[in-house]
DNA sequence: GCGGTTTTCCGAAACGTTTCGGAAGACTCG
DNA sequence: CGAGTCTTCCGAAACGTTTCGGAAAACCGC
């Protein structure tokens, strides 16, 4: 029960191990004929190439896995966004015979071990990093190394690398429906801004407000900086509505935040969108189910996914990094969280 | 910029390639101040040892990955619970100094070859089955290799291999919560049978109302094939709802099916749990964020992939398979979704 | 100081593959 | 027919590790 190998099946085709694997290998100095009696002699004996020989002979041979570190912070609390992005990128990678391999960091302080290990012991052909923050050590250790990787948002600092991240226009389109509905005091919950799709988010934020707050059209916002989940939005949400003259709307830079601030609206005793208006970013699964629904910047999770490993397979073909950025434009879904700003009190 | 080989530090150190292997295996023939310098010496050189020449020569050696082959399904519609189940399933393989490897197969109807391709090529040292079927063709293929594996969700017939799933009591504390707010008329909306832990849910649940059945306590329950979805749900629920003499409340045998009940009862006018109650199963994220909030059997996903994972670690280390059955105990958690039945019309 | 044991070491082979360099045979062309 | 060129083949070495069998060195008791 032991595996078939090359010389057993030289033996069988009367060939010398040498000629077998260039035949099967399709090298050019091996008959035509020679080669398609090697590769049914092969077949029926059920002949699976050793891997490990393989690349130990080369070992700039692909391994066909994509490396995946699950940031703790993710294991802990779960984020429904980052389900549906894994499978997305799971399917793409097996359009390209790729699969995902999926690890998270032994002790929170050494970021940087599972990719050095995965590496060294060649174990991945590129990686996928999720959470990045807008300083963030693994770019320069990748770079150093120059290991193929994309990144799920955009560090300032660094260049020549790969990363996929959202439009900043896209608050454009939540300003002017806040606008259209008359609102002229606004709030925005922001995620932590070290991490580079927080800051980029609220970057696009006030972008998107500056000229119309220039203009005179609307105030000069409030910023909070609140966490990720649904917690540290109602608690964000929770004193900022208590604050004498609060916002008519609060933009949160993603839906769990939105979650927390619905959450705190009910808690207050006001009623959304009569008292105040609230949208989201991400749309997620449950932004549809929340009462009200949540108006909220969809940006699909398999779009990203599937972009992020689209991006990352020429690099690992090409065995390099090149510099490139990939924008993703979500759109506004207007549900039940925002309507028309109250009278003024 | 080569890789330090073991000949390298042999060199280094003044030794035979055999005694530096040994010293660093910790054998029992090298002396201990000889296998100091040799560490010393390999450390600083910072000799990584090749894994492939290593499994060239043992190819026993584990691989450290575990395999999960995600269903297509899961691909096209995102499962809630399954991004927390893959989370909590990384952590602790990660315990276990292990990492995931995920897959997905090349065209639906191959089901096994994912498998297939990973055992042939060492690539996994076990594998976690989800979406498994009452009668699946993946635990006979894996039984038959003597490949190590762990089953969510039990079939049927086969037997010897490990499995981890909810305990059937956990309706019990469903129909007694119903029955202690009057319900006599119960629907229930089932997953497709042919998954294992569709039908274990079905039978439970039977298996727990049958006795208040025969006591006159309960009519005989109304059963529904469904799918797994919300629009499943929706449709079914909407028919059931439209018949003469309806259930007062319905057990969704899992939340998304619950939540398209949830709009189902909207769509007729009706209120929830005023006219109707609604149970589901799984307690995912949303299930609290609904309107009405649902009654639902909580199952942890970070229990069950943690449960999962703890029973495959030692199967992989004896390489072998063993008929074990690990039960997670489901809790109820009453919201807003259930309520005193309506009185008799 | 000598046979016998224990400790410590090493050379060579092996794992399964690919490649290097060369060689045998067939074919071409004048 | 002979030199030259293609085509097709093969033996041997190599990748980096571990293990097998044995051998040198050290130690023991007498």
């Amino acid at each position: 029960m032991t595996r078939v190998t090359l010389k057993d099946v030289a033996l069988e085709a009367g060939l010398s191990t040498t000629q077998v694997s260039r035949a099967l290998n399709d090298h050019n100095d091996v008959a035509n004929a020679t080669k398609e009696h090697v590769r049914r002699v092969a077949a029926e004996m059920n002949y699976v190439p050793n891997l490990d020989a393989r690349r130990l002979q080369d070992p700039a041979l692909r391994t066909g896995s994509i490396g995946v570190v699950i940031p703790t912070e993710t294991l802990r609390f779960s984020d429904p966004f980052f389900g549906d992005l894994l499978s997305s990128m799971v399917a793409e990678a097996g359009e390209h015979g790729m699969q995902l391999r999926l690890s998270t960091p032994p002790i929170e302080t050494d970021v940087l071990a599972p990719y050095d290990e995965s590496i060294r012991h060649m174990r991945v052909d590129g990686f996928v990093l999720v959470r990045t923050l807008v300083d963030d050590p693994r770019v320069d250790f990748l770079l150093d190394r120059g290991f193929p990787f994309v990144s799920f948002g955009r560090p300032e600092s660094s260049d020549g690398f790969s990363s996929v991240d959202a439009s900043p226009g896209a608050f454009g389109t939540v300003i002017s429906h806040l606008k259209g509905l008359g609102h002229r005091r606004i709030a925005c919950l922001a995620e932590p801004p070290q991490f580079a799709i927080a800051a980029h988010r609220l970057a696009s934020f006030q972008l998107a407000i500056a000229p119309h707050v220039r203009a005179g059209l609307f105030c000069e916002p409030t910023i909070r900086v609140a966490g990720f989940h649904e917690d540290d939005g109602l608690a964000a949400a929770r004193t900022l509505l208590s604050e004498p003259n609060p916002p008519t709307a609060i933009v949160a830079l993603n839906d769990l935040l939105a979650f927390g601030t619905l959450h705190a609206a009910v808690e207050l005793g006001l009623v959304v969108p009569d008292d105040i208006s609230v949208v989201g970013f991400d749309d997620i699964a449950s932004a549809r189910l929340v009462t009200p629904s949540l108006t909220t910047l969809h940006q699909s999770a398999s779009e990203v996914g599937g972009l992020l490993i689209e991006e990352l397979v020429p690099l690992i073909e090409s065995n390099s990094n090149t510099n490139s950025e990939r924008l993703i434009e979500p759109s506004l879904v207007v549900r039940n969280s925002t309507g028309p700003a109250p009278r003024r009190s």
